[in-house]
RNA sequence: GGGCGAAUACCAGAGUGGCCAAAUGGGGCAGACUGUAAAUCUGCUGGUUUAUACCUUCGGUGGUUCGAAUCCAUCUUCGCCCA
């Protein structure tokens, strides 16, 4: 039953939500999507996976990304991608045929298509081929996944990829062909990776305004509690990031109040509460100094309090976000959200 | 009581006449991390607000030498062995 709505502030789209999962976490390659797709979306997969308790959707990856981070790793070509293992160095080739067909037998609800993640500092020569590869991976993408069936008796979601680098003209057509597919939802990628915050956010306002706003709208890959705002702003209901995780892990906190670094001296007699009021429990069980000093001495259970910790952390945020929107005063709460979370504690 | 060995920066530990403010590791301090090959990576860690510059450091003291963490004498402390 839908209890809450979710949308975008510049899109038009309010969206109908049940409100029973907030966010999901999907094992394997660890997805975090801090706002859910739409309901129209869910009614169509169908397929809510059991975990821990919650109800959640799959999402995987294509492996597009580590055509981008593995670039030493590996060759592109018009059939794929071929990498070589780094644990034995065996070769593999990824095309965009074989990702739907592995995505088909993952289950996931949500799949990706294969792309290449154009590096920020591509040259235009360089992101005008990019994108046309991508481009074409993606008409083969699509034309395996409307062949192909589901395997496990619930429809299956693929979501087009945007590309075009930091170019206005490329981003436009990307979006604008990626929006004749007509898929349930669609993907922003190929930000956050090498270019300045302020051109990124361009992208997703040139994007947003010709993918169709009544569908979900993913960002992948990002980002900073900021991003997250500044990309909700600008229309987008999905994010995705290893930020909470691997910056926690490395003894980086977000709070609501700002940035800790756990590892900094400062903490080290401090003992209230890691995050007092916070959105999860490590945050009234644990102080400040013993955390500090769990990063010091090198315990795992650090990692974990800080992961647990900022998870519950962009949950909230989302959450907060969803429920400013629906009051109607996004616009302010998020610039005063901007300022506390980007302070230095 | 006798013999041998060792004393180096926060810790451990290289260095045995000039290229030594002194390797390396740990620890400490700070920063980075954005569709996860990542419990990772980078910088700094005697002082002088800048330094290819100067000053003070290698247990204490006194020597040798143009020059000493490095050689000599002696003292102190620690370790091991013999009584």
């Amino acid at each position: 039953m839908p209890v809450g709505t979710v949308g975008s502030v510049k899109g038009v789209h309010q969206r109908e939500l049940r409100d029973d999962i907030k966010a999901q976490i999907i094992l394997g390659n660890t997805y975090h999507l801090y706002l859910r797709p739409g309901t129209e979306l869910l009614q169509k997969a169908g397929g809510l996976h059991k975990f821990m308790g919650w109800e959640r959707p799959i999402l995987t990856d294509s492996g597009g990304y580590q055509v981008f981070s593995l670039a030493d790793r590996r060759k592109l070509t018009e059939e794929g991608a071929h990498f070589s293992s780094h644990i034995d160095g065996s070769r593999h080739l990824f095309t965009p045929e074989k990702v739907v067909d592995i995505e088909r037998q993952i289950g996931a609800d949500i799949m990706m298509a294969l792309d290449e993640c154009t590096p920020g500092t591509a040259d235009r020569s360089y992101a005008r081929k990019s994108l046309d590869l991508t481009m074409r991976w993606l008409e083969r993408g699509w034309k395996q996944f409307k062949e192909t069936e589901p395997l496990y008796g619930y429809e299956q979601a693929f979501f087009p990829i945007v590309q075009g680098c930091v170019y206005l003209d490329m981003r436009r057509e990307a979006a604008e062909r990626v929006a004749e597919y007509g898929a349930v939802g669609n993907a922003i990628g190929g930000l956050a990776v090498g270019e300045p915050a302020e051109t990124m956010y361009e992208m997703i306002d040139v994007v947003n305004e010709i993918l169709p706003s009544d569908r979900p709208r993913y960002l992948m890959g990002v980002g900073t509690p900021a991003n997250i705002l500044e990309a909700i702003d600008r229309g987008v209901d999905m994010m995705d990031c290893v930020m909470p995780t691997r910056n926690g892990r490395n003894g980086m906190l977000f709070t609501r109040n700002g940035i800790l670094n756990m590892r900094n001296h400062k903490w080290a007699d401090d003992l209230t509460p890691l995050d007092e009021g916070g959105a999860s429990w490590v945050d009234e069980v644990y102080s400040k100094a013993y955390v500090r000093h769990l990063f010091i001495a090198g315990e795992l259970l650090a990692l974990q309090i800080a992961s647990i910790h900022n998870l519950a952390f962009y949950l909230w945020l989302v959450g907060e976000a969803r429920k400013h929107i629906v009051e109607g005063d996004f616009a302010s709460w998020k610039k005063e959200m901007v300022r506390n979370v980007t302070r230095r504690l």
